[in-house]
DNA sequence: TCCTATTGGGCTAGTGTTAGACCATTGACG
DNA sequence: CGTCAATGGTCTAACACTAGCCCAATAGGA
């Protein structure tokens, strides 16, 4: 761990990719984290929102709608829509290649990456003091996460975890948990919805919820521990 | 904390700013880390890693040089030095300015970032197994910043956090602390280093590494708890 | 003393990206 | 049934950035 390696860290690439490749990936995450249900804000707004021009975006728009998961309309009223089946990954095998493709180093970075920003989060949470509309707020993912369909669970399951970090209030701490999802959600997507995982993680959510509003950081970052360190080995053991 | 408010996260801006403002970031940043302690890497090599052109890298340095951070020279066993004195903020009006420059807001957005990706990280840390070489690391790095001078303390207690999460083998979760670090090196390097803080910070630094050589999550996230904790006051001290 | 490898300095052609303007389409509403 | 506001579609000139090449300077070694 000498000065060389920390200065990898560091002098990594100033930009991912091109303005296109990463925009086609931030409207991607939007997507998958099901942030937007209906269809995409206007291009001109989003444009200016993403920091990019017009035609940077609308070459991202078409790709993800050459891919299936927008149908774009035009005029008053029209705009990108959500195409209703995004495709999704069904099989076994599914989940398999994309650990593959993003390797297996590359998924327990993200886990501990998960571990660690989600913790902190609900430390730092439940060392606040909550208004009550915050309180109320939290209380609301949780039940809205444990009365969620089997559709709707990965996206409310998402809301309930992104919002430990956005009641805090800290943009940076929002956008780490973010990444960190991100960085799973397509293995969350691969693997089957079980009704007792449900039941399991709604105990461990509720367990959470509980600890941030007792004001107690060391059981809630506890809490939140158990509960990722089960997704983590549900994901390790599908590749088992 | 709506949907809308979730979107704005998620599009934030693709880049952050052109390649030249980007790049001129980073380099500042390995400089004031101290992870370049002689002369940068050759502009070639350098460009690689950045992800960028040479035209771009130059006009950067150039940058840096006009500032009076680099003093380049030309021919083999040439390259961008580093200025003996780096321009450094010494009055107490310097700090106040300073965090007026980034606002009061994004301080605490960064101190509570920081202080859940630190916690987080040695906390993941504590969890893991670690061969000898890497708790010999830690121990080193503890001793390092233990026995540093003046000049070198804060490269050093640089190092020494950084290295928490380096160990951790996360790549991300580097980043993020590195990130952390960065987006408060400014404030710190502008309020006196008193020697009655480095030695409760010694004690506190002993605490975390003894926490995490015991494989003990609780106490290593207390521990560093306490210690930013004890930073941020100190931030938060100099502003009232 | 000269050669050579390594480094910064500079140029050019080509591509990526932007800002801004204008056109085309649509559906609600008077 | 026409109008109009909001939206996507398209074009162009200007700017940013890149890849690749060659030149210039420097210091060590033959």
């Amino acid at each position: 761990m000498d000065e060389v390696s920390r200065l990898l860290t560091v002098l990594r690439p100033v930009r991912a990719g091109n303005a296109f490749e990463e925009t086609v990936e931030r409207l991607l995450q939007v997507i998958k984290l099901g942030l937007v249900t209906e269809k995409l804000p206007p291009e001109r707004e989003l444009a200016a929102r993403l920091g990019i021009s017009r035609v940077t975006l609308r070459e991202a728009i078409r790709a993800l709608q050459d891919a299936g998961y927008l149908s774009v309309r035009r005029g008053r009223y029209g705009g990108a829509f959500l195409t209703y089946a995004p495709p999704r990954p069904r099989q076994e095998d599914e989940l398999r290649r994309a650990v593959v493709d993003m390797g297996t180093d590359d998924l327990e970075d993200a886990l501990a990456f998960r571990m660690a920003v989600e913790c902190g989060a609900a430390q730092v949470l439940a060392t606040v003091e909550l208004t009550r509309e915050r309180r109320d707020a939290l209380r609301e993912r949780l039940h809205a996460v444990n009365s969620a369909g089997p559709g709707d669970y990965r996206r409310l399951d998402t809301a309930f975890h992104l919002s430990i970090a956005e009641l805090t209030g800290s943009a940076l701490l929002t956008a780490s948990c973010a990444d960190a999802r991100l960085r799973i959600t397509d293995l969350l997507d691969a693997i089957p919805i079980l009704q007792r995982n449900i039941e399991h993680a709604a105990v461990q959510h509720a367990a959470i919820v509980a600890a941030i509003l007792a004001r107690d950081p060391e059981a809630a970052r506890r809490a939140v521990e158990e509960h990722l360190r089960g997704t983590g080995a549900l994901l390790r053991g599908f590749l088992a």
